[in-house]
DNA sequence: GATAATCTTTAGGTTGACATAAAGATATCA
DNA sequence: TGATATCTTTATGTCAACCTAAAGATTATC
């Protein structure tokens, strides 16, 4: 496995942890900034080493064994996101681009030192889950909240954004741990919220794919802690 | 500037350090592996690129601009060993390895927060130097004992050895501050040397290279602290 | 100072990751 | 359903770093 390969696994897992659908190679040639014609080669190539299976027209998605090679190398960077934005001040923008280059020459054996180091955190600055060494969640960060539908009522598990956006939602109430009752979502993922002690909101869909909740019971209690 | 350059950059300015001529590119080929005819051709483009300059048949030397880039990645590959011995825990062989992977993915600005992490270390636990920002020097490490003459008295600065050869060097009498007399010293740098206060010691080339040493004045005594 | 042994260079070949361009498949919409 | 727009694939080309093999220098030895 080399670093294009790390790369594209990278990519297919992290859009795997919000769509569950096959990715199609237009996501990883945008993303990764290469043809679709290239992409299109290498995927065979990962096919063959049994890392991803393609469904022609259809889109990638892991197999086991891609899966858990995928979870090292994003625990890795996660690592590394920590280390650079707790202990090196960067911020979370920074960390990440240089987690991403860190991330390809980390042997495992470093990783789980550096681990250790941190005192085994479980998300990053921002919010994202780290896995264990061996693949497993440790955390559990909750589903989009574009992906709740209208009448349901979640608790706010995660933020995944920095700076004013982050800001501007925990002023508006939207913050890990409170209570939301969704009011109407429209499929693009535009919603109108209702956070529990502040006024009503409407988001745009890019705040709303970046904000993780469970969903809970209408008659249950905001746990007070 | 791409990460097989530095590898030759960072080879040449580490013979340098040693022996001031220029470096055959044998020596190249032999430490990264490669076959002369490849070493060659590379060395070619960095000539284009301004970086050394080759004198066929003779060897490489660093231009000005060269030995500026080639501290710039040894000054970072030293500050990761610094942080992999002493934060994570690894052994100077495995943290040299494991650096030599990091130092070419590593932007400037962190190895500048780095070393303000690590309390802006001047050597590594192996005591090689690390240079300052700019590429200087910030401690004077000497010269290899196998350049002293027969007679000379040198104070030992450092001992660029690790586990089993820097602890027998240190039990002779041979250490960090201690004086020592050469007594006699072949071309091969086989020497017989008198430390301080410890009984006469027969060194091989190979540890001769290793241990740095300042010249003293017959007269001096050895400073106390 | 000639000849052998060794090192260096040149010329052409391989591989991996990408690109380009044209051919093939699918989706959209009247 | 058919025409068109869009996406996907195939075939071929480029580039960088390396290799192999053979030709060309240099050094060592007698």
């Amino acid at each position: 496995m080399n670093e294009s390969q790390e790369m594209y696994l990278v990519h297919i897992a992290r859009e795997s942890e919000i769509s569950n659908k096959p990715i199609p190679l237009r996501s990883l040639a945008d993303h990764l900034n290469i043809l679709p014609a290239s992409v299109n080669q290498m995927i065979r190539k990962m096919e063959a080493d049994g890392n991803v299976v393609y469904q022609p027209y259809k889109g990638v998605s892991l197999t086991k064994e891609g899966e858990r090679q995928a979870l090292r190398i994003i625990r890795n960077r996660r690592l590394w996101e920590v280390f650079l934005t707790d202990h090196l001040k960067f911020n979370y923008h920074q960390a990440n681009n240089i987690a991403c280059e860190f991330e390809h020459v980390t042997p495992d054996e470093v990783t789980d030192r550096l681990a250790a180091f941190l005192k085994h955190p479980q998300t990053t600055a921002m919010g994202k889950s780290i896995p264990g060494p061996e693949g497993e969640e440790t955390v559990n960060l909750g589903s989009p909240l574009n992906l709740a539908t209208a009448g349901e009522q979640v608790q706010v598990k995660n933020i995944q954004s920095a700076g004013t956006q982050r800001g501007f939602l925990i002023q508006s109430g939207i913050a890990p741990g409170k209570t939301i009752k969704v009011l109407a979502m429209k499929a693009d993922g535009v919603c109108l919220l209702h956070p529990q002690d502040a006024p009503l909101v409407q988001l745009d869909s890019q705040l709303t794919h970046q904000i993780r909740v469970i969903p809970i019971k209408e008659n249950e209690q905001t746990p007070q802690d």
